[in-house]
DNA sequence: GTTTTATATATGAATAATAATATATAATGC
DNA sequence: GCATTATATATTATTATTCATATATAAAAC
């Protein structure tokens, strides 16, 4: 990956923004990046994250609204899949720091994050 | 950047989902930006950003909670930088894609995301 | 046509995030 | 010492997020 040169474009960032905050939940991380797989009804990705429906419909919903995921339709079933190559991107940046984690490359104090209530 | 292979591990998601979510506010990105041309001061920051000095602090202090930032103090002078690669990372994922959608090689669909209540 | 399956939508309750205001602390300049 | 500067912390009000529960819709299976 190359250094960053450019400047961020304030609309953007405005974007980003959004995008990185609404990806900030790991059941959200969780659906993304089982959506990388291709695409996906909700019943898949219901069972897979073991989550309720309903819950599974709602994140479906605030992630296309917000340009992260998009579906077709084909009778009861919605086959959700990624929206954009940012999204890719950033599966693909938290894959890369995972790598380094793993390899020891980075290190990375997780303590003071894990000693934090949890996110649900 | 390589495509994703390895398999995001839960303990990895629920970090990065803190950290996202942490980053998913316009001010805050602007912040990391700013600090990746090395440390600054609070006043620094708030004068180039225009924010008030409390909401600085504010930020500046869920970014050291969460391990996005890191500070040494000097007298009344409090000099933060950016505390791990992974943001390094994440902004230049942002920048990568800011420039593919400035020479069109990528599309965004930014409207749905712009028609909705503004983050602040 | 009734039941089942798949999914969306609506609503409420609990929790978290944000901004604004006020105040505290501690170093520096005079 | 007194004023000023730099920054943190505390508090409150507002808003947003999340989960859970209930319900609606519409296609499919029987």
């Amino acid at each position: 990956m190359v250094s960053a040169t450019s400047k961020i474009s304030t609309k953007f960032i405005q974007t980003a923004a959004r995008i990185l905050k609404t990806l900030g939940h790991p059941d959200r991380i969780k659906i993304v990046e089982f959506l990388e797989d291709g695409e996906k009804t909700v019943g898949q990705i219901q069972r897979e994250l073991n989550l309720l429906q309903p819950v599974t419909s709602q994140h479906l919903k605030v992630m296309y609204d917000r340009n992260i995921v998009t579906f077709r339709q084909k009778g009861t079933r919605y086959f959700y899949s990624l929206a954009n190559n940012f999204i890719i991107k950033i599966l693909d940046c938290m894959s890369e720091v995972q790598e380094k984690l793993d390899t020891g490359e980075w290190d990375f104090d997780f303590s003071k994050i894990e000693n934090q209530k949890e996110v649900v």
